[in-house]
DNA sequence: ATTTAAATGTGCATAAATACACAGGTAAAT
DNA sequence: ATTTACCTGTGTATTTATGCACATTTAAAT
């Protein structure tokens, strides 16, 4: 049996006869599509396309293909549009808690999603800097950058992001230029509260900087993020909330680079409960489907 | 958009109701079964089965999804049956050219399905233990054990397979055990004509062996493994000869095994000429499909 | 109760798929 | 004719998927 997933990348083909375009629309690179067109021709044993004039033209035996791999395309969205549709008898609460930066600048704004597929259930968002512990059920579900080594807790690694330096270009104007790490001996940061900061690979920065000029640190990242973008100084922050500020660029994003886990948590015996299984599964999917905002470029 | 071909899992899964029972027949390992339905689930936040006493039990949503999968491949097969239809229209001549043991022991065995499929041409296999040179166009189409370097051909690499040392139980009885490389200096061996024999890999057996007691050789592998099927000594043969002689086991599997490549070469411009076209699709699939005959075990 | 067999789950090694970087080639625009 | 932009193909690096070995669990058999 050949691959079922390679008609998809087929019809996306027959519809954009390019091999570039197609990829764009799929979220590949345009080398994937052609190896799995050329996978499917050799397991089907036919010639699908003929390639003329940089483009991908349909033959004779690819157009039979067509009307087969159309029907399964229509199979699969009646597929997603029955099993998509909201569940209004789903009723509850679920409580997650989050990092702060997590929950209030990444997953605030995807709540929005499960709110439509599950319309009777409250979400309830605790994002906040001090570890929640989950043995005294602060929460039911829990994103944590360690992973918890004690209670009966069912923990999976949910995804990884990144962080950088971001800067204002107003600045970087008015400062020094940036080509090595030791170039930032003499420039001002914007930092966390160093009491409250539980994240060891920080110290990469140690190693560049001697004595960091410290001109604003709060326990808070939005506050920093919105320091930052004001001109106040490098700051160090994850992708993505860097990213989404149109006035901060990195800073030696070659150079400094620092990548972190997310873990989720949930209560052993609170597995198979429908409201906290939802919530979960929607998580650990949005995590993996977001992983590129997560990362950043 | 889910992967389609997680459907595939997906319904074996429901029939077998066992990871180990469905990974039979999909021909993978169950974690990988178990992998596939987890992130169907993640992509489609469901909860497709009950993993309860050892077995995988649909739940309301997996019933829902699993009408639309049969659906899916209802197409897929109806796609196959209309697409796999001998093609009568296709007539002509297609010459073969490929190493002596590959073509008598293996290929032969499968040009049935070819000429099933296209009852209209005929196959030529020349199966010669001679480099065949495709500059004479003494072939359409050739597979060979080295990358052909020269000439204007399109050579892709089609799949590998394995050596190993093969013995029949009668002579091992009659002879010292063998438990390790250096155990070989007392035996007997069945050998290629040293002269005709251009790999390179095989020296790994000098160093093995200081003067290794040949006690026949042959440029043919059929009379090697008959030989060494009658006991007179040990052989080193492709595991897709040896495996398939009922009185032969292998010898040190764990110390010596010797891979190959094997290369698939066609004119530049015999590309898209429909009757070799044919021929080279049917030889890369059936290279790739049966894999496991030619790595054996 | 004890043993046996078979199934699932987990961590790690290996293999396969994909992205990335770049080369070449074609058609449209100047 | 020359430039430019875009598309496809190829080799390499990186990521992801799969296989493999083994631990653990459950059910059945003794």
């Amino acid at each position: 049996m050949f691959n079922w997933d390679d008609l998809r990348f087929f019809l996306e083909l027959t519809r954009r006869n390019k091999l570039s375009k197609a990829a764009l629309r799929l979220g590949v690179e345009h080398t994937t599509v052609a190896r799995r067109i050329a996978a499917l021709e050799t397991k089907l044993n036919l010639t699908l396309f003929n390639r003329i004039n940089r483009s991908y033209q349909l033959t004779d035996e690819g157009r039979k293909l067509l009307i087969h791999a159309e029907a399964m395309e229509k199979n699969s969205l009646s597929l997603l549009s029955e099993l998509e549709q909201t569940e209004t008898n789903l009723e509850g609460k679920i409580r997650v808690a989050t990092p702060e930066a997590f929950g209030s600048q990444f997953l605030a704004k995807h709540c929005h999603a499960f709110q439509k597929y599950y319309p009777g259930i409250l979400f309830e968002l605790v994002a906040e800097t001090t570890n929640m512990t989950m043995n005294r059920r602060d929460a039911d579900i829990a994103i944590t950058l360690a992973k918890p080594e004690r209670g009966r807790l069912k923990t999976i690694k949910a995804g990884s992001y990144r962080l950088r330096l971001y800067a204002a270009p107003s600045y970087l104007q008015g400062h020094p230029p940036i080509v090595r790490l030791a170039d930032l001996n003499q420039h001002n940061f914007i930092w966390y509260v160093d009491d409250l900061l539980p994240i060891p690979e920080l110290h990469i920065l140690d190693k560049a900087i001697q004595n960091p000029n410290i001109v604003f640190s709060s326990t808070n990242l939005t506050a920093q993020a919105n320091a930052a973008d004001k001109g106040l100084g490098i700051a160090l922050l994850p992708c993505f909330v860097g990213d989404q500020i149109q006035g901060l660029t990195t800073v030696l994003p070659g150079e400094l680079s620092i990548m972190r886990d997310l873990w989720l948590s949930v209560h052993e015996d609170q597995t198979n409960q429908p409201v906290i299984d939802k919530a979960r599964l929607f998580l650990s999917n949005l995590i993996a489907s977001e992983r590129r905002t997560l990362i950043g470029t």
